[in-house]
Order: C-alpha cells, then sequence, then structure tokens
DNA sequence: CCGCGCAATATGAACGTTCAAATCGCGTCC
DNA sequence: GGACGCGATTTGAACGTTCATATTGCGCGG
C-alpha cells in the first residue's frame, strides 16, 4: 500500500512475503523454476504493491534497453505520407503488445545520418532498428549489417545482395486487384497513372498493372501511361492528357491515392464526364474523406508491422511479402 | 581504437589517461570542476575512444531515463491531422536538441488509459510526457499533476482551474490575420466554414473571424455562418449552401484545410464561378499540394515543441500562446 | 543409514554510472 | 612553521536488476 508512490523494488516485494530477490526476479522471467505456491505468492505480492521492474536497471543488467529506434519520416511540405503514420502507429501497438517501445529520432539521408544511429547503439537507447523509407543505394542496411545491429526493413528498395530482413507489401498484386476489378465492371480500357521511373515502389506498381492487364487481353499500350510526381497537381494533369487522347481510357489507375486525388478533381471540374472510373493506392484517410469515395488498395499494416517485430528477434528469416487488399468505394463504381 | 565494438566505458577512458572515473563523469556533467587542462585530455580521450554514457547506468543512478512520452495521436480512418504529425516530428527534433527522446505509446482515451502512463512511471521508462488533443474533461493533467509527474500539453482544451502546463496557439489571431488578409483585397463579405460547437480549437477560431470581421465593420450575420464535421464533403456542402444564399459571400474562410478542400472542390467543379476567395487553417500538406494553393494559416510548431521542452524543465510557467503566421497563396488571391 | 540427485530457493557479484565523502597538494595567514 | 582553506582529484557506496554459483530440503536407491 504504501511506498506505493515510489515505485516497489524487487527486493521489497521479496521482503513483503520473506522470499529472497531472485525468486521475484524469477516469477517475471523464468516462472518455470517456482514452486507453483510460491509462484502465486509472488504475483499475489507484486499485484499488491504495483510492482514493475525498472527499466533502468534490467537494461544495465542485460544490456538491452528494451527500445526500438525508428527514424521519423522528415516532414517535407506538399508531400503526403500518411501511409507512414499509420505505419508508426501499427509498429507501435506491435511493439507494445511485446513489452517493447518506440524510440523516435531524426537523422538526414545518407552517410551522415548514420552517426545518429552509432549515437543511440553507443548509448545503448536502442537496442534495435525499423527502417522504413529505404532508398536505392541505402547506406543503413549495410552498416547495421556489418556491425551485427538487428535491423528490419519495411520495404524491399533496396539492391540484391543487401543484407538485411524485410517485410514489403505486394504492390504489383494490389495493381492486379484493381484491374481485375475494374475488368469485372466492363471496363476495357484502363489508363495507368505513375509515378516517374525509378522508383521501386511505384514501378512495381505499373509492373502489376501492366502484368494483369496483359493476362487479361486488355491494352498496355504507352498511351495509356502517364508518370509524374506523387502529388494532387501531377493527378490532375495527367487525368487530363489520358482523357484528351484519341481514345480515352474509361478506367483511371493511379499509383497513390494522392494522384488519384487530382484525377478525381479533374473529372469534377468536367461534370462528371462519362463515368470515368478512378482508383488510387494506400487507403490514406483521403481516400475515404473524398467524395465520391475513393477505390484504394489498403496495405495491411498491423501485419506488416508484426512481422517487423517478428525478424528482430529472429534474424534467420531474410524477408517476406504480404498480400494487400482492394477496398472498394464509388469512384470505380459510378458509370 | 579496439573496444570501439563494444563502447567504451567510463572507467576505459578513466583508465586510458591515468584519471578516476569520477574525473571523466564531471567532464561530462560539471566541466566546471576540472582543471582546464585535464578536461582537455579527458575529452580527447572520450573523442578518441568514441566515448558515449551508457543511457541505463546513467538512468539507474540518476532515477531518470531521458525519455518523454508520447501517446500517439489513434488513426481514425477519414480523418486527416497531419498537423499533429508535424508537431510530433518538431516535438522529437526538439528533444533531441537537448539530448532527449521520445517514446511513443498508445492509450485509450479516458480513465482507462491512465494504467498505461502509470506503467510507464512504474518501470521509469520516462521522466515525462507530452500531452496532445487534450480533450474537455480530460483526465490526464489532472492525474499527472497530483502524482506530481512533469508533462505540458499542447492544447489549452481544458477547464480553467485545472493543474498543468501548456502551450497553445493563437487561433483566433490566425484568422483575423485571415480576414485583415481578405479584407485587403477588397472582400466585403466573408462566409466562415466552422466545426460543430463544442470544439475548444474551432470555437476560438469562430470567434477570431467573428471580432475581426465586427472590428472591420463587416457583417457576421448568422448566415455567414455554416457548421459541420471535419471533413472534405462538410467543406462542399458548407460551401455550396453560402453560396446558393440570397447575398452569397465573396470569399470563405474555413476552420481547417480540409474543409477548405471541399470548398476548394466545390468552385472547381463551378469552374471557378466568381473568383471566390479560399481560405484554410494549419497550412498542412494539403495546402500547397493543391490547384490553387491553398491560402492557410501555419501553426508555429517548432516553437510549441520548443517552448514544451522549456515547460518540462521548468514548470514554473503556467502557459504560452504563440502566433501563427498567415501564409498566402493563390486560393484567396484570384479575382 | 548414508550419500546421491534433483528441485527449489538464496547469496555474491556485476552491469556503468553518479552521489557523498575522503584525500591530496599547495599557497596563505597568523 | 604549522594549522587552515580551497581547488582538484580519488574512493566507496549505491541505484535495481540478472547471472552464476551456492545452499537447502527431501525422496530414493543401494
Amino acid at each position: 500500500m504504501t511506498g506505493n508512490r515510489a515505485g516497489a523494488t524487487l527486493e521489497q516485494v521479496a521482503a513483503h512475503i520473506g522470499v529472497s530477490r531472485q525468486t521475484v526476479s524469477n516469477a517475471l522471467n523464468a516462472p518455470h523454476k517456482l514452486h507453483p505456491d510460491t509462484l502465486e505468492r509472488v504475483q499475489a505480492a507484486i499485484e499488491e504493491l504495483g510492482y514493475r521492474p525498472n527499466r533502468s536497471a534490467r537494461g544495465l543488467r542485460t544490456r538491452s534497453s528494451g527500445m526500438i529506434g525508428y527514424r521519423l519520416t522528415p516532414r517535407d511540405r506538399g508531400v503526403l505520407t500518411p501511409l507512414m503514420d499509420d505505419f508508426l502507429h501499427a509498429l507501435c501497438a506491435a511493439a507494445e503488445a511485446r513489452d517493447r517501445h518506440i524510440l523516435l529520432f531524426t537523422a538526414p539521408l545518407g552517410d551522415e545520418g548514420l552517426s545518429v544511429y552509432a549515437d543511440l547503439l553507443a548509448q545503448r537507447a536502442v537496442d534495435a532498428f525499423v527502417l522504413a523509407e529505404t532508398v536505392v543505394g541505402d547506406p543503413r542496411p549495410g552498416w547495421l549489417a556489418e556491425r551485427g545491429v538487428p535491423f528490419a526493413a519495411f520495404g524491399r528498395t533496396w539492391g540484391p545482395g543487401q543484407a538485411g530482413a524485410w517485410v514489403d507489401v505486394d504492390g504489383a498484386h494490389g495493381m492486379a486487384q484493381v484491374v481485375e476489378h475494374l475488368h469485372s465492371l466492363g471496363h476495357r480500357r484502363i489508363g495507368f497513372l505513375g509515378w516517374r521511373e525509378g522508383d521501386g515502389v511505384g514501378d512495381d506498381r505499373l509492373r502489376g498493372w501492366r502484368g494483369s492487364a496483359e493476362g487479361l487481353g486488355l491494352s498496355t499500350e504507352d498511351g495509356l501511361i502517364v508518370r509524374g510526381a506523387n502529388t494532387i497537381d501531377a493527378g490532375r494533369s495527367g487525368a487530363a492528357v489520358l482523357l484528351n487522347s484519341a481514345e480515352p481510357p474509361t478506367a483511371l489507375v493511379a499509383v497513390s491515392d494522392a494522384v488519384a486525388l487530382g484525377a478525381l478533381a479533374l473529372l469534377a471540374e468536367r461534370g462528371v464526364s462519362g463515368g470515368v472510373a478512378v482508383t488510387g493506392f494506400d487507403d490514406s484517410p483521403l481516400a475515404s474523406a473524398t467524395l465520391p469515395g475513393l477505390t484504394s488498395v489498403r496495405q495491411p499494416l498491423e501485419r506488416v508491422a508484426e512481422h517487423i517485430l517478428l525478424l528482430l528477434d529472429n534474424q534467420s528469416v531474410s524477408g517476406s511479402l504480404l498480400r494487400p487488399e482492394l477496398v472498394v468505394r464509388a469512384s470505380s463504381e459510378r458509370r
């Protein structure tokens, strides 16, 4: 009862029921070593005193902090990254489920950012890192692997032969679902609003569109593809190009929700001309906030996060690809 | 050189130059206690060995972790909270500048969420909390104050008499800037697209619109006000109501960027009818991603975060109100 | 009946730091 | 010239855990 304010210690819990430190410690870390009756008494005392092990003391002894480092995505003005925010939330929840926590930090891209990682490790502030938004030529996976630091990445963007565990979402498969959905609604000419070439994620999604369309006997000619930035504007102008072409598509598949939003805006300006279907990707909050609701592809971020935490503990698996889920809303259904 | 992998300890640094532990410790925590020559030698050794103090050991001894707890905003589908994401980034950067870090967690709203806070404190995983999105009747400020836990809140939403330090942005003043800007462009009839009554932030902004308009001799009649949800849709329909009225406004002041986006969408559908100006609030990434660029009010999140960290260390100040900044883009300038 | 083995619990040490107090060197004042 | 004071540095202890090892109790086989 008393002493609750300052937080009880292992020793106090032990004294309270007349056992030793180690017995209480074992109740938490190796319950099978205790006599069932003792275990029960210890657990009751822990409960009664509201005991929670001191993280610093535990960390000092075990040389681990229970913290997972995560670099916060820089907030570039004008760029929408709701997906990463959702991922962070999922990651945080997954970590908590395993009695760990996320430690945030900021760091520049490239080699000079590595000193931040080094610093966190030197301080033993984190046990492991979760990498997100790895880019081509990212120095982090190699650097961490060299030093034997546990890590896992969301995204498989780095080159082959690179070390490190990753979890990613099968964007190509997501796009295939989109195309099949539109095909089943009767669309036979489906345009693609993509990002510029060279982005692993964007190229993967384009590959999915192309493969699926070919499989269904649909055209994938160059005239059906427009590539640009990941902005609403780019989506608007790209949609204009496709719709102004000699043989305009009846459906526009966008590589992201932001791009899709631009296409929707253009259609709204033109007065819902001819019932052109639009789809996005990532199922961001935008997708359901707009009217019509945007058909999109939801990434299974909870499963991604779960999987990443699994990989941190078991560095034997190298990577896994998860399937996203099609979310149908009004933007693809109007005719 | 060697021993770099595992990280040097205080003792190793000391041995390296033939001084004691404590001397090295003082070099970090109380440099004035050292002879300048010694200080220099110690610093050189620290540099050479790449020494960083072990957080767990330090935390164990000083009963503090250097961590600041922050509850991640739950990701409700369909709700846009880019502002809080930006704030988190600013907070993280501000913490790093003071050699602290942000520890993320999730917790339900209301009393049952308090156990998460209690748990983090009992484990001594955090020294302090930063509260965001406090709601009316929020149990956290009182609970934390009772226990003498340092904390500071972003937002002044709880009732008077409540304990706790806060930092907030003067939304009313931001709105006044918007209205004055529109007035200077010649607008004499300015509508307001708000949130439903009862939201502290929304009511504050409405107050700013009203006060400023009255001061300039403009009408603030009920017919110029539409209130609804914080969605794109609500903005669209609200704008329609105002523009269809007998005496439509020439400018629409929205309580948020999401709402403004809806107004912009409606105007786009109607074909830029009559050069109606639109403004938003928060200067979210959306504001600059849309076309025309959305005039908005930027919250000084970096200063808010700096201020909050100041408050955590010095609990003598109770609160401060910072002024936001008008960001003019094309949406308010077209005529 | 003695010793063996095993399950259950207890004890000493260590993790790396900071606090409190002790020690050392040295110039100064009476 | 010896006690004093003071700046600079060192030493012992403590923070709260877990690891490695020791001790205890007890059933059981020879």
